[in-house]
DNA sequence: AATGAATGAGATTTCATTCAT
DNA sequence: CATGAATGAAATCTCATTCAT
């Protein structure tokens, strides 16, 4: 099962296009979404680009619905966490626990993501690639800002230091996102190393913090 | 003055190169490694493509050299800063005081290297273009490894967590680099904003760490 | 009511057909024939392309039977007309005032038949295709030859200068034919307008003549 | 020699771009701008795709300079002759006198911007083709004036009859352009046929506005 | 050292057409 | 009858690279 079909989604999508998107996912991955080519995504399909541009009118949907899929999926199982009545602790730790599982079980999706947060590769876009990819922005923003306000609730309740709120916020995210950097699953892999990794994560974070 | 100009390398550069370098690095920045072409660069230098081709065989190449350069900045300026009588803390507090404010100096070339951590994007590369990235390869894996040095020190001096090294060097690394993701450069930026950039993340790496 | 709907053919026509033939005609106009996709063709029928194939085994055919409506109507509307017993001069003022009216009212079907007058797009046809194009190069040239006859007799009879017969007849036929490159219906038409043009038309064609 | 080489334009064109306008024309006007290819624009050249795309930024702008062309070469030769001391006829006439001939030695172009007048195909254009369009649509406008002011004259004269003049002007100018649509140039073709040729149309198109 | 022309390989995209349902 | 998925061929366009000057 990959990752595109376990997603549970607002809007049901066919189980052509989920294909289509765990394959990008996987070959953007590899090759780098520049790099690769639609080719490339049919061929590990088993399909022609054909297939590919009947449900996507572009290379840079594709793209950008891979990333939006990436957003997604932490939104959806980080968000109805956060527990008004706990701790910013309590809470920023929870979140950790469900983000690392989370970006580990879909990691293509969140490998592709970052490459667009360093190269911001616009040359000529559609509109409906510009659409999308403000829908990422804004996604991204409200992710951010449930670490942001879990973040300032703790400076005020001072069990968090006293510090510049953005460079904190910005600082932990890349924390917790820096399995994506070089994480690559094994055979061989502990069974409890995901668990341990998010341990230490979430120490690393808090204490950062603290 | 600009980066590449500016910096002082063990093998002199020709004034050329430097500038080709440091218009290779903005527009890589600015468009991505893949997507922005020769002609890009050589439009920001206000030349035309030959201007490059006679300094560097391939593009390939001239995206390793900036990246080579991005290595080495941090490298020179970071690595003579270990002192074996200080203490771990000591020690990694001077380094990241050092690293922060070149990254910043010399951010387009950060920029362009992170793409490379991203996108394994090589397809079909030359020897020479192999020979070269295997020395990124290398220098970043020395350079991490003083990186290592000190936290493996710090461990085991009980100044830092007991904790799984690997994770915890990835993950001070990348906490030390993230101002490259979301730094800009302003014109009214206040006076000591980089000086207190590096006091918090250092801040934030030791408590991380301890 | 639609231009193909209106029209008495020799045999009849299914109703389906008709209508696609007229959104051919319609957004083969619009875009010029070879611009147009079947595609195109379907959306303005609030179909998909399924609906045009099953009832026109290719994209060329169905241009060719755009086309060859574009003839039938003025064919059928003009044929009838000619007087053995009226002057040259009498019958083609009678021809005019019947073949005006009959391209502003099928004004779609001529802007698309005009269209293969001036681009010879055939690049690789089918056999049926070829048949019916030659079909539409007879009837275009039965029709040009009741005015190449009338002009003949006119010329004959001294009513008409003489002349170059096939550039007068060319002429001609390009005059009454010169609204369906200008004209655009519009809802503030004055009232005789068409029969104003088709007036001054017709005293042009004869004046030109004589 | 051909026709581009031959022309005097006000902006000097280079050798290499005049040749491919002018193998762009023929082809263009053999298969129809639509269906004729770039590669079949380059291999009358003898040439590949890439010499034609280093010269013209795209398809859309190829065809814009030849129908550019195709209004300058008429505008150039009949716009110096109208002499305001003669009378209507005769300055009707003489820019006959001059048309005609003209667009037979360029019959290439004016082919080509004939279909651009039937296929109005704008499905998606670049600013510079836009930019390019509404030049020529302007150009047309001028040379369409030049005539417009004769006719004007000459019907307040008295010398053309009392008449719509816009249809008047449209009529007189589809005829003297009618050659483009019939006209082949032949081996064997008599020495005045186009002087013949340029005094009947010459002889209609006074005639019809009498 | 640098330019401008040209090439060739490959990428994106379009679209007529077929087919299973 | 009609749809939606898919294909395959071809078209437009890009661009790293080479070369003559």
């Amino acid at each position: 099962m990959t990752a595109a079909t376990a997603g549970a989604d607002k809007k049901p999508m066919s189980k052509s296009k989920a294909e289509i998107l765990d394959a990008a996912a996987e070959v953007f991955m590899k090759l780098g979404a520049d790099t690769a080519s639609i080719d490339d995504v049919a061929r590990h399909l088993g399909a022609t680009k054909g297939r590919i541009y009947h449900h996507f009118p572009s290379k840079g949907v594709l793209l950008a619905e891979v990333c939006l899929r990436a957003a997604d999926f932490v939104h959806e199982v980080v968000g109805p966490a956060v527990d008004a009545s706990a701790t910013p602790e309590a809470n920023l730790r929870r979140m950790i626990a469900l983000h690392i599982p989370e970006i580990l079980r879909t990691l293509p999706y969140h490998k592709v993501i970052i490459q667009s947060y360093v190269g911001m590769n616009q040359k000529s876009t559609t509109a409906l690639e510009r659409e999308l990819f403000d829908r990422i922005r804004v996604e991204r923003r409200q992710y951010e800002d449930i670490f942001r306000n879990i973040l300032k609730a703790g400076i005020e309740d001072g069990s968090f230091r006293e510090q510049n709120l953005s460079i904190a916020l910005q600082s932990v995210l890349l924390l917790i996102n820096a399995p994506v950097f070089w994480y690559k699953p094994r055979k061989n892999e502990p069974t409890n190393f995901v668990a341990d990794l998010t341990d230490q994560l979430a120490d690393m974070a808090v204490s950062a913090l603290r």
